[in-house]
DNA sequence: ACCCAGGGTCGTC
DNA sequence: GACGACCCTGGG
């Protein structure tokens, strides 16, 4: 167990930029569980989290180890304003405005840069039900176990603590060919090659991002998606399949949109959605993964 | 049963 | 710079 936890709750006023579904469903996090009642159960670092949405309250329950209200205030970025946001990207055009209006209640999360590198290293070539199933497993195996409502759950394992799994223990999790950059990229953290606090610490996204790309298992897609997710670079513009897809069908209209050039895409996103290029990523990917 | 694709990366040519 | 291989699993 970890240090002390105590239930704690908190609530805020229901607004049009928050929907559960589009927040937790939109391919950004791994963790989060619709309950029966519509309510979503997640881990953040060392607490767990049930949020619901009644009335017109958001309301966040947990067994916590940090301030509640400062851990949803950071972890959802409450103070970055989505309304703003979204009538800025509406003005590009017809297709980002349907895209948002599908998914008005989406927010890009703060997450933990450990979790989400290694979150990352695992999502390559692999889709979403296998990724969190691989997570879980992880976590059971090598995080920490909190208990709450009669229910157990578990921290997403430390740099010491997956440290602690060989690569063999790692392919018996399902990890399948991730498992050597999972055991390697690991060890390099553990042996502070690499440093965390260090790689926040830089402002330069370019310069984040080359180091990133030195990491095994990390090419272009994932660290933009670590730089998104983990660092709130927002305007990176990761592009896997989907995003691909969407693209090709909009604007470059490609008969084969493998064929299309990721520097047209990363181009026309620059141009197109400047500095809100991520946000606008994932308008874009829900949409078009929702309604395939 | 069989095939395909999935929030790609890596090694090789 | 292009191309195939790669673990595994849910869905057609």
């Amino acid at each position: 167990m970890v240090k002390k936890m105590e239930k704690q709750h908190y609530e805020i006023e229901k607004n049009d930029s928050f929907n559960l579904q589009h927040i937790f469903e939109c391919g950004q996090c791994f963790r989060w569980n619709k309950e029966t009642d519509g309510s979503y159960t997640g881990v953040i670092g060392n607490n767990v989290l049930n949020i619901k949405v009644e009335n017109n309250k958001i309301i966040f329950n947990g067994m916590c180890e940090d301030n509640l209200k400062d851990l949803v205030t950071k972890y959802f970025n409450l103070n970055t304003d989505y309304e703003k946001i979204k009538k800025e990207l509406s003005k590009v055009d017809e297709y980002l405005r349907t895209s948002i209006e599908f998914g008005k209640g989406i927010r890009i999360l703060k997450q933990d840069l450990w979790e989400t590198l290694i979150s990352f290293i695992i999502s390559a070539n692999n889709n979403i039900p296998r990724i969190k199933g691989i997570i879980e497993r992880l976590s059971k195996q090598y995080g920490k176990r909190i208990e709450y409502n009669c229910k157990n759950y578990y921290t997403f394992p430390s740099i010491e603590e997956l440290s602690k799994a060989s690569v063999e223990d790692l392919r018996k999790l399902g990890l399948g060919f991730r498992d050597k950059r999972i055991y390697e990229t690991t060890k390099l953290f553990l042996e502070e090659k690499y440093d965390l606090k260090e790689i926040e610490n830089i402002k330069d996204t370019k310069k984040v991002r080359e180091i990133l790309l030195e990491l095994p298992g990390v090419g272009p897609k994932v660290a933009d998606c670590i730089l998104l997710f983990g660092l709130n670079r927002f305007d990176v513009f990761p592009i896997d399949v989907w995003v691909r897809r969407v693209m090709n069908e909009l604007y470059i209209k490609n008969e084969d949109e493998t064929k299309v050039k990721k520097e047209e895409i990363e181009n026309l996103a620059k141009i197109k959605y400047a500095g809100l290029a991520g946000i606008a990523q994932q308008y874009l990917f829900y949409w078009k993964r929702e309604t395939a």
